[in-house]
DNA sequence: ATGGATGCAAAGTATTTGCAACCTG
DNA sequence: CAGGTTGCAAATACTTTGCATCCAT
């Protein structure tokens, strides 16, 4: 969605103070990344970089995501499908994610009554919040379309 | 936490009505299972199996867990460390979690609203909700005292 | 020149699966 | 007895790492 030449040059920069060398690797790591504008994942993000400069390894798309991580450029998640997936931390809002369990699908949202509350919580046991995590799962109306309906629960919860 | 006879005899009619086979080993898994009462990853049930049954592989608890998750007895939880947690869907109620980023050290808490409002948000994008995940990091009071305080962003937002 | 970065392949993890023997229903 | 289940080992899938070489600073 973006590679503004400005957040490509501070991503950089920043980089650099922190004693990071930038390659030519990196920096077509990192425009893909910028670029994808949503969450991608390393084998997505490989591919595309294959497509600018096909010598590019896995290895180095590995350790260059992990290394935006480590100076918050990126974010890491996990969805629970199997392999992690990365966005921008820079240029997006915060928002949090409807994850379908079915098909994979992800949807953004973000709900100021929730974040509102979750201060209020994070006061109540006198935590400093710094960020949060919410992820709802289930199904997505496309899959509940197909039949793929969540079951319910199968066995009836025994009180004790 | 609990492995009632009631819950117990439970699961494995249900699992039975689907013509899946009790075995001693599926007996052993979800007796310590339920007994666990938390977040449990295969690798620590099979060690905990292991001491009432040493021959039990962990081929079978991975294959009985999946069982379980299938029937609705379990909840698969991945916590992006690595390897993922399995909790009871049948006796343990939901609390989401407040995650001290200094000292690792871990509330629990339980909102209804920011529950109802998730509820809301799944009913407005047509999701059929079947678990949400959330957790809030920052620093808990004790490390605060410590003057342990939370890193902000390192790389400023640059704004398109 | 110095030490971090790269590509490759090998090594790790986490989880699933093929198979022959075994057991439940 | 039929077909699901088990333990074992091999196979997958994802990610990290050792190493010789390369290159940014």
């Amino acid at each position: 969605m973006d590679g503004s030449p400005d957040l490509l040059r501070a991503v950089r920069e920043e980089a650099r103070r922190r004693g990071v060398r930038w390659t030519a690797q990196r920096q077509i790591v990192l425009e893909t990344f910028l670029a994808s504008g949503e969450h991608i994942s390393v084998d997505e993000l490989h591919h595309r970089v294959r497509q600018i400069d096909h010598s590019v390894s896995a290895a180095t798309v590995y350790r260059t995501v992990n290394m935006l991580v480590d100076i918050g450029v990126a974010h890491k998640r996990n969805f629970g499908n199997g392999s992690a997936t990365f966005e921008s931390a820079l240029t997006k809002e915060h928002h949090d994610h409807l994850v379908c369990t079915a098909c994979g699908g992800i949807q953004e949202f973000h709900h100021d009554m929730i974040e509102t509350l979750q201060d209020e919580v994070a006061k109540n046991h006198a935590f400093c919040l710094s960020h949060h995590r919410l992820e709802l799962y289930g199904i997505c109306a496309a899959c509940q379309s197909k039949g793929l309906a969540a079951p319910g629960p199968l066995v009836e919860t025994v009180e004790p």
